[in-house]
RNA sequence: GCUCCGGUGGUGUAGCCUGGACAAACAUAACGGCCUUUCGAGCCGUUGAUCCCGGGUUCAAAUCCCGGCCGGAGCACCA
């Protein structure tokens, strides 16, 4: 910390995709990091590879609203294809110091050589062949998988991963931002470590994945006379039901196996926030794993118990009848208005009034599926706020009759409270559960007046967010 | 080829660096109770762990050291 005047961190991803649960340790660990010592926080795109892990143009704004949503905004943002030329200039001042070379060894050929220890051919040529490649790469001469640069380290590195790594290739996909106007990209160790100390970068949080990287980079930084940033490598996270994978991902949306990058199955940023978890619920749960290099396996319970934390005051209640069944009360003979509470902590919000009018005594309800095949005849419920009841029969109609008692008598009698509405009220509703099926039921009208991506719970199933009132659609979050 | 990490109640983790108030914490699950109204939320409580095995150091070890077994992860013209 002394070593530098200001606390500046970065969050580098490939826009390949969106961010998923995995990159919001190292992007709520930096953010907290800069923000807790009056720093900048950087988002830098590394989008320097137009041939594999190609960027996807949607996924610039894409990872911005999620780092938004996050509750990080970045103060400053860079895209790595705007800065080739700067990458050129170091790769041409390496090359003139002997630090680097331009390899045109055929890899296998050169991978033999290196897990030997041994150098290849091009690399003791003198600077001014490797310059003139350089130039030849620049302008054409080579092709792809031609020529190389590589960074001069330890030939007899334990690790062989580390000897005489690749900075600079040829690649001549076109590129999202910049289309065709480069052939050279930079490989990430390259690009990464440049802008590092280009952009003053005073504390490097990444994955653990990256580890080796650092001792790759500190060789360049070494050439070229910098300090390196300080470095902690936290350890990856995998979410115990929800893919997190980048390229698995794809290939699932490509085969339709997905519906988008934000299917509920999903561990990516996007598909949690339209099931309805919080950022808050993220965050509490990244400060609560921590700066740790372990490796951390998420479970969906805890990500629920945080979340509900969050959504349970805000929530207001409502019945959503799955699957409806209908139900037969006969011999009522008054009418009754059920009055339930928006939210049982908050009166204040008021209440939900649910009116059955008999007709000659009879009066039609829907009930969820699964309660009304629980049903026997002879046994006592309680329809929630309005009655007791006791079943008469099930075949061929469920038929009820009311009994007399409140809720406390039925409770005292452990009575199932089930939830209902009258027939013909409820408003045709889809709820996207987390397997990404889908389950259809009736919502009382009330719950049209909440706004689309407002989180409700529906009592006795679960906390949902409205995603669509039209077609009325929420998504499951989580009991 | 090389590197890294982990093994703690049914589950997911914390604690280990800086040994002692750890007769082990948190969450979740299970179970029970409460609630002028959610048998599935909330609130309160209960159950539940010889801290992977063996040895060593120490007055004292989940924590340090050695050995073993088991499991996971990462890198090599992707980022």
């Amino acid at each position: 910390m002394d070593r530098f005047d200001e606390v500046r961190t970065r969050f580098a991803p490939n826009p390949d995709g969106p961010l998923h649960l995995g990159n919001a340790r190292p992007v709520i660990l930096c953010h907290e990091y800069a923000k807790m010592y009056d720093g900048t926080f950087i988002l830098r795109y590394e989008d320097t590879s137009p041939d594999v892990k190609a960027p996807i143009p949607e996924m610039y704004e894409a990872i911005m609203e999620d780092l938004k949503w996050l509750g990080a905004e970045p103060d400053e943002v860079y895209y790595q294809s705007d800065r080739l030329e700067l990458y050129y200039r170091y790769a041409r001042m390496l090359l003139e110091m002997g630090a680097a070379y331009v390899c045109t060894c055929p890899p296998e050929r050169f991978r033999e050589l290196y897990m030997r220890g041994e150098p290849c051919p091009c690399r003791d040529l003198p600077p001014e062949i490797h310059l003139d490649r350089w130039e030849g790469m620049l302008g054409g001469l080579y092709r792809k998988g031609e020529a190389v640069v590589r960074i001069k380290t330890d030939l007899k590195h334990p690790n062989p991963a580390v000897r005489d790594w690749p900075a600079l290739r040829v690649a001549t996909a076109p590129h999202p931002r910049v289309g065709t106007r480069y052939r050279v990209w930079p490989l990430y160790n390259f690009s990464c470590a440049i802008d590092d100390h280009e952009m003053r970068v005073s504390h490097i949080i990444r994955g653990k994945e990256h580890e080796v990287n650092t001792v790759r980079q500190r060789y360049l930084y070494n050439h070229l006379g910098w300090e390196y940033p300080e470095v902690l490598s936290v350890g990856r996270l995998s979410l115990e039901a929800g893919v997190l994978s980048k390229s698995k991902i794809r290939a699932g949306i490509e085969a339709g196996t997905y519906m988008g990058w934000d299917d509920p199955r999903l561990g990516t940023l996007m598909a949690l926030r339209r099931r309805g978890i919080q950022p808050e619920a993220i965050r509490m749960l990244m400060l609560e794993i921590g700066p740790k290099g372990v490796e951390a396996r998420i479970s969906w319970d805890n990500i629920a118990a945080l979340n509900r934390r969050v959504v349970e005051p805000r929530a207001n209640r409502y019945f959503f009848i799955e699957n409806p069944k209908p139900l037969r009360i006969v011999g009522l003979d008054k009418s009754l208005e059920a009055r339930l509470p928006l939210h049982p902590d908050h009166p204040e919000r008021g209440v939900r009034r649910l009116r059955v009018e008999p007709k000659d005594g009879v009066v039609e309800l829907q009930i969820a599926e699964r309660d009304a095949e629980r049903l026997r005849p002879g046994e006592k419920v309680r329809l929630m706020g309005l009655m007791n009841i006791e079943v008469r029969e099930t075949e061929p109609n469920l038929e009820a009759e009311p009994i007399p008692g409140d809720h406390l008598e039925a409770r005292r009698m452990g009575l199932a409270f089930i939830h209902w509405l009258p027939k013909g009220l409820g408003v045709e509703a889809e709820v996207v559960m987390p397997d990404a099926s889908r389950i259809k039921g009736l919502v009382e009208p009330l719950c049209l007046k909440e706004e689309a991506g407002s989180i409700v719970q529906f009592e006795r199933f679960g906390f949902a967010r409205i995603d669509s009132l039209k077609p009325f659609v929420a998504y499951y979050a989580h009991r």
